[in-house]
RNA sequence: GGGCGCGUAGCUCAGCGGGAGAGCGCUCGCCUCACACGCGAGAGGUCGCAGGUUCAAUACCUGCCGCGCCCACCA
């Protein structure tokens, strides 16, 4: 699938994971010559100061202290002179910004942040710009509800309107004007961002804030015009009178994506129409009597044998005694209802599909309120056997809602006799828009349209060229793109988002001549025709006939969104930045605007530029409230992400959503954001203990030390492997895993020879290892856990581990040095865990003597113990270790008699 | 109706052809000189069900069952 196809981003997994030698610092091979000088000419104290590192180290205050440090030295900042090949360029998802921000948002924006700090660590100039998605719906809404307005756009523009001395005597929504509406979304937007901006900050999004744009800014609005005006040029944007899907609430034009189906309540009533020919009656089943004063005709299948003979026949719809011809067609199925249905002008989409192909009439009484229209029965197109009845059954209808209608009609059926049986309930499904409350209306009207059908075969094409991550998200758009039925219809009937930008002239008699819109000057973009004057024509001609006049319509806010990359590349406005960052090399998002974004950005890329917008797509999955899995909680408990900041510190909510694949939900886990503060806690005081011992790190030799390298030498290849498959959360299992062991075993078992029982030049070897390891650890964990890992590696490194570079396995591999079996530190924490266990079984302190070890174990495994028995000896506090071999490891451990006396420090045995 | 994903310890999940794992929770123990915001340990599972392939299946194939999502012209 989608994984397969052919790419050649300059990333990928197949590389190696060596990395950019040149960048990896400098560490341990000449460790640290300044800092060994310290050491050594200074006690323990004045050491720490040098360090700066605290005596108690804490999460408290991290997120607010380097928060400010990377903006003010710039950390994130992109690197605009670098090349397309240097650049790894991101297309972050903007978010509505007239919705919360809750944990959902944070799971996936962390994950697209894991991705762009591990590009930056990798050597790529990361393109990671932010954007806020201001314009549309979500925003009109908010607004009304928050300063109690809605828009009336008759109202003319009051220059000193004061939303705040705003006066709403009854409590209800005070009409302000179209351009007063706008303002006031602006105002309310900026206050959004702005908290949006704190939110993120806080999270640790490595963004670059010099890149933010809006999609109701000018850049936006600009980029959007332009697109547009060019797919005019092309003539793949169109306007047409035709049926559209219709919210009758917000009373706008909506597109097939903003489209979902809601299983709802309803009846089916079978009903009869009178063959005109007197020979019978044809029973159909609707859910929508209301629409047969708009039916158009009833059709049947051509290889349905019950209604062969009346192909051809005229009907006589009940009631209004239309007359209205019975056809045949494909789509009409002999399993449904009676297998006859009637076509109504406009029902459903179906209808749309028979009337279009067999050519129907329209007899059309929906209003764009949704309310039924008054009927013109006898007159041209309305023809009736009964006109005045008609008119009269009409009359009771007009003016009523869908569900109201159709109540009065079944009682004028019922009477007529033409209702056959009694009416049965069923849950059905039906078309909503996904932000609406009432069923989606057909409804024609004049929009503009982008062409889209026509080019189903590439565009499935192009979503095959993208690496989809995970793979399996690649069929979610494929099955969208093969079920689109319908141009994109690209015009809002509403205030806030892109304006079109065009004129449509005026004839004499005033009407617009829509075959024959007005263009402005792309150098003139943005314009807003309500407001600017076309080329050509003046002020005073607005209105007028011979005149023009604008086009009062937005576009949809997916015109907008769906040139993300253009907007944050700055397409034409800055075509050397342009030509750095497009196609750019990832899309994150999560799976449930597959449909909108994803598609549309593709849709958009290909018309534009014939290419793809971008190379991958990260795709998260959704984040689960818990309650809604469990038993739900008394309270309605909505977690915040304030409240898990707070409560958990920012690495460790990023720690949770690091856990989570892509494309697999994940529940709110607060236990999972515990053990990432815990964790985070752990690498500060590991840490520090490291960077506290007194022994100078020297090189090298002692074979634990060595193992435990190599052993990380494969936890950093595994882990990059990982990432470089976008595998996030098992660069962090393996890194964490490594990290534990790092802690609870391998610390214990040198921290004797640290402190110098096994003298100097042994001392130095561990501290050299630990040195190392913590070195490499801290840039393994930096993408995952931004705040702990600066803050450490502030204490004894230069520069940001931000800017620092992805540790390579051959760093851990050559500070090992030869002679590096990892078994030596595997063999060696098995039988320290075997030691433990025999004391916490005893129920004694781990300090508790041990007289005497023996293990048991294969000759090889063995042989590599003894090379570290001496640390072992020192950690687990034992006497004497013998070994004995056996096909399976097991170990004997005979405990000290209570209160023995000290033993001195074993030398050293050499390896 | 079609497609995709998932069903492994109480919970969240990893494993995906040869020993059933992690963390959390639970139980027991330890003030071990980095960390009690800690440390050590233990109990706990017929790996959804049924067939098949294989010397060998939790893992591969087929079919069921259950959960979730996506898509569909749902009269």
């Amino acid at each position: 699938m989608g994984s397969s196809a052919p790419h050649d981003a300059h990333f990928e997994s197949s590389d190696p994971p060596q990395l950019e030698q040149n960048r990896a610092s400098p560490v341990f091979a000449v460790p640290h010559a300044a800092h060994v000088s310290i050491s050594a000419s200074l006690g323990p104290f004045r050491r720490l100061r040098a360090m700066s590192m605290p005596e108690k180290p804490s999460l408290d205050g991290l997120e607010a202290k380097w928060g400010e440090r990377w903006e003010a030295d710039g950390i994130y900042r992109f690197d605009r002179t670098k090349t397309r090949e240097q650049i790894f360029a991101i297309d972050t998802p903007p978010p509505t910004v007239s919705g919360s921000l809750h944990l959902g948002s944070v799971e996936s924006y962390t994950h697209t942040d894991l991705i762009a700090r591990y590009r930056r660590m990798r050597g790529d100039e990361v393109f990671y710009p932010m954007g806020w998605d201001d314009n549309g719906l979500a925003t009109e809404r908010r607004v009304q509800n928050y300063f109690g307005v809605r828009c009336d756009p008759s109202i003319p523009y009051d220059p000193g309107f004061d939303i705040s001395t705003l006066e709403r005597p009854d409590d209800r929504p005070v009409a302000v004007g179209r351009t007063n509406f706008i303002e006031l979304c602006g105002r309310l937007t900026v206050e959004d961002e702005k908290a949006f901006e704190v939110l993120f900050r806080r999270l640790g999004l490595s963004v670059d804030w010099l890149q933010t744009y809006t999609t109701i800014g000018e850049v936006s609005q600009r980029a959007s015009q332009r697109a547009f005006m060019r797919l005019v040029g092309k003539g793949l944007a169109y306007t047409a009178e035709a049926p559209t899907m219709w919210d009758v609430d917000f009373r706008t034009a909506v597109a097939q994506a903003e489209i979902e189906d809601r299983e709802i309540a309803g009846t089916y009533q079978r009903i009869a129409f009178d063959l005109e020919d007197g020979d019978g009656r044809i029973e159909i089943e609707t859910s929508r009597p209301e629409l047969i004063p708009a039916c158009v005709a009833l059709v049947v299948n051509p290889d349905d044998p019950r209604y062969a003979s009346v192909v051809g026949k005229v009907v006589l719809t009940p009631v209004f005694r239309v007359p209205v011809p019975v056809v045949a067609h494909e789509l009409a199925d002999p399993e449904k209802g009676t297998g006859a249905a009637q076509v109504c002008t406009f029902g459903d989409v179906t209808d749309v599909v028979w009337w279009r192909d067999l050519k129907l009439p329209a007899r059309v009484i929906v209003r764009r309120d949704g309310t039924l229209a008054a009927g013109h029965f006898g007159e041209p197109g309305w023809e009736s056997r009964d006109p005045e009845a008609a008119n009269v059954a009409m009359a009771q209808l007009e003016g009523k809602a869908a569900k109201q209608a159709r109540k009065q009609i079944v009682e004028l059926l019922r009477d007529g006799g033409w209702l056959v049986g009694e009416p049965e309930p069923v849950q059905h499904m039906v078309k909503f828009y996904e932000n609406g409350e009432r069923p989606l209306e057909v409804i024609s009207s004049r929009q503009w349209f982008v062409k889209t059908l026509e080019l189903k075969d590439e565009l499935l094409e192009r979503g095959r060229q993208i690496s989809w991550h995970p793979g399996f998200m690649g069929a979610r758009y494929a099955s969208w793109v093969e079920g689109l039925n319908q141009d994109w219809a690209l015009s809002r009937q509403r205030y806030s988002g892109v304006p079109f930008p065009v004129w449509f002239p005026l004839d004499d008699a005033g009407e617009p001549v829509y075959d024959d819109p007005i263009l402005p000057e792309e150098a003139a973009l943005p314009v807003d025709p309500q407001n600017d004057v076309p080329p050509g024509y003046t002020a005073g001609q607005r209105g007028a006939p011979g005149g023009f006049v604008g086009d009062p319509d937005v576009m949809d806010t997916w015109a907008t969104s769906s040139l993300t990359p253009q907007i944050a590349g700055r397409w034409e406005d800055d075509p050397d930045l342009f030509e750095r960052v497009f196609p750019m090399d990832l899309r994150p998002q999560a799976h449930d605007i597959i449909r909108t974004w994803f598609f549309y950005t593709v849709l958009r890329a290909h018309l534009e530029h014939d290419s793809l917008p971008w190379t991958n797509a990260a795709i998260s999955g959704f984040v689960l409230d818990p309650d809604r899995k469990k038993m739900s909680k008394s309270k309605g408990n909505v977690v915040m992400p304030t409240e898990v900041f707070e409560k958990h510190s920012a690495d460790a909510v990023r720690y949770w959503a690091a856990s989570a694949r892509l494309g697999h939900d994940a529940a709110i886990d607060e236990q999972q954001m515990k053990v990432g503060r815990r964790l985070a806690i752990k690498i500060l005081n590991a840490s520090r203990f490291v960077l506290s011992m007194e022994a100078a790190p020297g090189p090298i030799t002692q074979p634990l030390d060595r193992a435990m390298l190599s052993t990380l030498a494969g936890v950093i290849d595994d882990a990059t492997v990982a990432f470089d498959a976008y595998e996030h959360s098992k660069a962090l299992a393996a890194i964490e895993t490594f990290f534990w062991g790092f802690t609870d075993d391998y610390l214990e078992l040198v921290k004797q020879r640290a402190y110098g029982a096994a003298g100097p030049e042994a001392a130095g070897s561990a501290v050299g290892a630990l040195r190392a390891a913590l070195d490499l650890l801290l840039r393994s964990f930096a993408p995952f856990l931004p705040y702990v890992t600066e803050e450490v590696w502030s204490w004894w490194r230069e520069g940001s581990v931000h800017r620092a570079a992805w540790p390579a396995s051959t760093e851990a591999s050559d500070a090992a040095g030869p002679d590096r079996d990892p078994g030596v530190y595997e063999v060696a924490a098995a039988v320290l865990s075997a030691v433990r266990k025999e004391k916490a079984l005893a129920k004694v302190s781990l300090k508790t003597p041990v007289d005497s070890v023996t293990v048991h174990d294969t000759q090889d495994r063995l042989r590599l113990l003894s090379r570290a028995s001496a640390d072992l000896r020192e950690a687990g506090s034992i006497r004497a270790i013998d070994q004995e071999e056996a096909d399976t490891f097991s170990v004997d451990t005979v405990l000290a008699e209570p209160d023995p006396p000290p033993e001195p420090a074993t030398p050293l045995e050499p390896a």
